[in-house]
DNA sequence: CTTGTATTGGACCGAACAGTCCTTAATTTT
DNA sequence: AAAATTAAGGACTGTTCGGTCCAATACAAG
């Protein structure tokens, strides 16, 4: 019954989401995310609550479409390729008309998790998440013959994951592409041995 | 002659890097700075200019000083002992009662620097500057025998330098200091093989 | 068509923001 | 001791912040 919502709130939650994402919670105000969104002020807190509401909503949408991607993506054969398409895929847009991105976890991991419990709970269920699906990942390359190294699965995945910030903060330090590459490539060589 | 500063310039200086490293650009106010100096708003803007040039001389004697600091460090015997002082220092303050600091180059990476040449620059430069001194104690590990790797100092310090920003996240994210000490322990594993 | 309910836009709020400016105070030089 | 010079304190600015509230509106149910 009565007045209908005349805006997708799930569309609004992505746009808002991809606010946070490019400029981090404090730099992104309210105002922003009107424009980002589209929506009006009483329509924003009605929905969504406050501005924190919001980040955590948005936050939490992010985590949960990468979770989906980590899981489509890793799931290619051979395993070693999946894994190197994995960390491709995370750097898509660096070098692209777009305005870098990178991983919204990691960004937050700097920004907010060190004060804020519920962003750090987060960002360590991230951290772990990437550590459990490498982890896997990994086995299978062992099993399949891509990944040579006979180091425990899970130690070359925590060598994975720690890496992984080092990437981002090269994509957000302005680094090119082929500089990404290139170090992904160096990474992967510890796959090797 | 006239009146002399009731001051320390450098040590107001250094009060302020505090605040900026611990909170970031963006969260650390005007009225944060002034109670962490200690002086008055006029004084700060006088002999500072505003928030941003107060926030750039900062970083750089932040950097400066962290410049220093390695130096001394990594000239320590045997070179492998050095690196592991060098990761091992720079987390000192994980777990104690104090805040977390981790390193203000990687959180301004992720802060600043996407929007803001001036913060990229440093950045790149600090990483370059990184990598070097971790080449060069590299260098040394393998003739002196601490490294045992035969692969060439540069792509062992690159892959040091990728995986630093990744025991910073894990810092910020609260993990504990033993867990920081198992990371590096196994990142130090790569020297060995 | 009326009634009821929920959405909408925008006026409004106090607080905090970075930054300016002027008066007062302190110290050296003359 | 007086003059000159500069630091320090704090009042003040306009703007923007996140957030609230209300009146107007639009739709569905009866």
């Amino acid at each position: 019954m009565s007045r209908p919502q005349e805006f997708d709130t799930t569309e609004a939650l992505h746009h808002a989401m991809r606010a946070f994402w490019l400029k981090g919670y404090e730099a992104t105000s309210l105002t922003d995310l009107l424009a980002a969104t589209g929506l009006s002020k009483s329509s924003l807190y009605a929905t969504f609550g406050g501005k924190r509401d919001l980040f955590l909503a948005a936050f939490d949408a992010y985590r949960q479409a990468r979770a989906r991607d980590a899981h489509r993506v890793l799931r290619q054969q051979p395993a070693r390729r999946a894994i190197e398409t994995f960390f491709h895929s995370l750097f898509a847009d660096v070098n692209s008309d777009e305005p870098m991105l990178g991983c919204m976890s990691i960004n937050q991991a700097v920004e907010l998790a060190p004060h804020d419990p519920a962003v750090r709970q987060r960002v360590v269920e991230d951290l772990q998440q990437m550590e459990l699906v490498l982890t896997q990942a990994i086995g299978r390359g062992q099993q399949d013959g891509s990944v040579a190294s006979l180091r425990p699965a899970r130690e070359l995945a925590r060598l994975l994951v720690l890496a992984f910030p080092g990437l981002q903060v090269m994509a957000r330090a302005g680094y090119t592409r082929q500089q990404l590459d290139d170090a992904q490539q160096l990474l992967f060589t510890c796959l090797d041995g």
